[in-house]
DNA sequence: GCCAACGTTGGC
DNA sequence: GCCAACGTTGGC
């Protein structure tokens, strides 16, 4: 099993909204970067992956989502109506991408982007790079399991 | 709101 | 194929 980190802005849609959604399922649409589209086409349904609100205050991970449906054609794309309209795709050509993904647990309390940055086994993650933007990309299951255990935890004192 | 970093577009 | 201009992301 992988595990991914997605990144949503909570103005548009929180992990909160997930939570509300029916049958706590959503389609990850709207990703228009081809390296994200390519980790998104690499996800394997049980996969699962940190919930991240980005542009947030603070920016922190929010819980833990599952891969339920593989890649397949995000119809946005050729929605003229659509934020995430993209004038090369069609129905013939979708070219964009998205998964299903279905709440697993909100964390008891978010973890900050900050508090992240003081974490030694988080030095290599992606996320933490500067000047990454990448809205999907894969994390380790060391990654991956750190943050879920720093979730349960309490705030470590500020150096 | 600012702006650094990055990706994409398009002229040549 | 180069690269300047432009648009977007996302931390702050």
């Amino acid at each position: 099993m992988q595990h991914w980190l997605i990144k949503s802005e909570p103005d548009v849609f929180s992990i909160h909204d997930l939570a509300q959604a029916k049958r706590k399922t959503t389609h990850w649409e709207g990703v228009r970067n081809y390296q994200a589209r390519n980790f998104l086409r690499a996800m394997k349904q049980g996969d699962r992956a940190l919930f991240y609100h980005s542009n947030a205050d603070p920016s922190a991970v929010a819980g833990v989502v599952e891969i339920v449906r593989e890649a397949y054609p995000d119809p946005a794309a050729w929605d003229p109506q659509s934020d995430y309209h993209d004038p090369k795709a069609s129905p013939a050509n979708p070219l964009w991408s998205m998964v299903d993904v279905r709440l697993v647990e909100i964390f008891p309390r978010e973890i900050p982007l900050d508090e992240l940055r003081g974490v030694r086994a988080l030095a290599g993650m992606e996320l933490l790079r500067r000047g990454s933007r990448l809205s999907v990309h894969p994390v380790t299951a060391a990654e991956f399991r750190t943050i879920a255990a720093l979730a349960a935890k309490r705030p470590a004192p500020r150096a």
